[in-house]
Order: structure tokens, then C-alpha cells, then sequence
DNA sequence: TACGGTTTATGATTGCGCGCATAAACAAAG
DNA sequence: CTTTGTTTATGCGCGCAATCATAAACCGTA
């Protein structure tokens, strides 16, 4: 996360997209560094038959889609908004101006960038090792950590999951009626509580 | 990769290993920077039934295990040396005092990182889309840019692919026996070929 | 409050990769 | 040359998740 007063300082400009909108598409050039202000984005990459693996879900304070700016290639997957969202676009050239005159800033985006590619190592041995429960349970405890150092007062030592069955299997690699069957029978063996519908871990 | 001269700037140490000798184990606390000059390193996750996946296979002049260090975690996978191999072994702290006072080669860690998170978005992807025949043919694809680009002389546009079925198995997330069966399939069908069991693409 | 779209839910069927067993081919080491 | 370990190869049966179909519940909104 980039302080806004930097951001402004090397002439990031903030825009409004509504929920649903697509930032970029796979295959695009990248020419901008993506920070949300508010809001939520989704980066997804797509089968030939329209089918979704979610390759990440970014939220407030988070920026998305560096790789592609950083490593020199095109979007390997497409970034859309999940909901109303302001976030702040920076021009390639100025990002890395930003980057050569803050260290500091350059480490936190190299922390962020390893933390992906931790997660990443997560969910592939989940997927290549274990079965579905598993899989969500991983899943599940990785979310809710996430979750929870983001939002300092927590209340209960619970957490709803703020994501639809559809979205967790798009995660986790299978079917939203693997999804759906496997946490009913996680929620029977007490292993986690379903509130109107919403997921608790 | 970084030059060696500036890496002996830095006090790093010059180290062999034996094949088969672990680097560092999953949970190891990060203490190093890790550069191989000659040799070849892999990177794996295991299940609790002793299981692999191959995170990554790291050559000639290449880093590793760096995401720990900078995201300061400890190591999600281990490391294992797949031949005799020298390298570099630079500490932690005047790691981060190279970066700080070369900002190009810190932008090229960060785009090998980029890379590496491309390739996990691919392998991801193409795990929960795609049947094994895919899987493969992709990783293929994959291999020989990237040992093509390791290597400028070619002498035909066929290669030769330096791993085993076993480990291209651990690679692409599916076992030794389908891998085989895979391949042979796609040898009868003249999608490779192979030549004293070295698959050719 | 009626309606279209999304999300959750559940049943029936099937195909494919896993797991296990066995063995041949080959390489490395003594 | 023999031995031991690794890699490739192939058969067989099972189980589980994908797939398809259908419907209920829920939600925003016109």
C-alpha cells in the first residue's frame, strides 16, 4: 500500500468504476500501477469455455496487476470490480520514478509481491494434494487471517467469509456444487456455521 | 541474477552441495540469499503422505528462496540440490543493503519474481481447467522457452526435456503413472517424441 | 409486489485419474 | 559382471468429483 500523498505526488489521478466493470483484459499491455482506494477487485483467468479460476481478490488499500508492469509482460488474467470502487491509476513511467526514490516503498511492494506467491504455493499443493475439504479448509483459514489483520476490532472470534460459493470454488479449483455439497457437510461436522446463508469461520 | 563481483562486494560465500542435500527445510527461518553458479536447485511441498509438488526448479546463474526473505516468513517449501551444485550464499542483512544501493538489480529480482508469479498463475490455472494432456503440453511449451532462452545456441528447434516423468508429474499436479500414460499418448499422436526415453518437443 | 437474476441446494449418472501391483529397462556403484 | 536403485511401462478396479438437470431461496429494483 502506497500513502495517497505520495500517490498525488507523482500525479496518480483516482477513478470511479462501477461494480462489474473490467480494468483490463488478459492479453492487454500494462501502462498503469492500480492501487484500490475503496471497493474490491477480482483478477480471474478464463478457460476457452468461459470457466473462472480466481487468481486473486484484492480490497481496500491494495494494489493489483504489478506483475505484468513490473515483469514486462501483458495481463496474464483480467481485473474486474466486484462492487463500486475508487482506486488510483499511475502511469508506468512514474511508478518506477516513485519506486528508484523510495526504498521503503519498493521493500513493501516486494513484501506484498512474496506474500502472493506464498499464497500461490499454498493453494497449488492444496489442489494437487488434498480433496475438497481440505482444500476449503486451507482456504478458510487463509482467508479469515487475511481478513483479520486488515480489520483490527474484531468482535467475536468469529468471521463470515465475505464471498459466494461460486467465488470459493473459483479459488480453490472445482465446482460450485463440490463447493456447496462439501461445506454443508463441514457445517453438519461442526467445522464451521452458516448464518443466513453466510459462511463462519 | 546478480554479478558475481558484486555479490563478493557483499561478502557472500561461494558453497558446494552434494546431490540430494537439503538447502533448507519447510519452517526454516530465512537467513540467506541463495544464487546458484553451476548446478540445479528444486523447490518442493510435501504432503503429510510424503508426496511432492515442485514449486520450482532453479538452474545455472539463478536465485531462489528469496520470497521468504523478503517477505519476512519462513519457508513455505524446501530446497534440494538435483546435482552437484555450486553457490552463492549472501546474509540476510547485507542482502537488503545490496538492493538499497543497486536499484537495478533490485528491479530485476522483482521481475524474476514477477515471472515466477506468472508461472504459478499459468500451472493454477491450467490444474482447474484442464485434463492432464493439456497440463502437459503447456508445462512443455513453458520448459522450452524458458531453457531456450537460458541457452542461445540451438542447434535444432526440437529439445530435449532434462526432467523425468516423475518430476514433470510433481510439476503439473498429477501422478507418475498418468504423466507416463499422458505422454506416451501424446507420442503416438506426434505431438513429441522420444528418443532413448528423453521426451523430445 | 411482482419479476428477473443470482445464489444455494440436491439428486442421478458417468468418466477419468488415482492407487496399487507388477515388471521391464536402464543407470550407477561395488 | 553382479547388485541395487531408479525410471519407465502397463493392467485393473474403485471412488470421487464433474456434469447435467431441476428447483427453492434470496435479492435488488422497477
Amino acid at each position: 500500500m502506497i500513502a495517497e500523498n505520495i500517490l498525488k505526488q507523482y500525479n496518480a489521478q483516482l477513478t470511479q468504476v462501477k461494480k462489474g466493470q473490467v480494468l483490463f483484459n488478459e492479453g492487454d499491455k500494462a501502462n498503469y500501477f492500480f492501487q484500490i482506494q475503496t471497493g474490491s477487485v477480482k483478477m480471474v483467468s478464463y478457460s476457452d469455455e468461459g470457466q473462472e479460476f480466481i487468481q486473486g481478490i484484492f480490497g481496500d488499500a491494495e494494489s493489483f496487476g504489478e506483475p505484468a508492469l513490473l515483469g514486462d509482460f501483458v495481463y496474464p488474467s483480467a481485473a474486474m470490480a466486484l462492487k463500486p470502487t475508487s482506486l488510483w491509476r499511475l502511469p508506468k513511467d512514474r511508478f518506477f520514478d516513485l519506486l528508484k526514490e523510495n526504498f521503503d516503498i519498493h521493500l513493501a511492494l516486494d513484501k506484498a509481491l512474496c506474500n502472493r506467491l506464498k499464497y500461490k504455493n499454498l493453494v497449488l499443493s492444496e489442489i494437487s494434494f488434498h480433496d475438497p475439504e481440505h482444500r476449503l479448509n486451507t482456504l478458510f483459514k487463509y482467508l479469515k487471517e487475511s481478513l483479520l489483520s486488515k480489520n483490527e476490532l474484531v468482535l467475536s472470534h468469529h468471521i463470515e467469509l465475505p464471498f459466494t460459493r461460486q467465488q470459493l470454488a473459483d479459488m480453490s479449483g472445482m465446482r460450485v456444487e463440490t463447493a456447496i455439497r462439501t461445506i454443508k457437510r463441514m457445517e453438519e461436522e461442526g467445522k464451521l456455521f452458516i448464518k443466513e446463508g453466510k459462511i463462519h469461520v
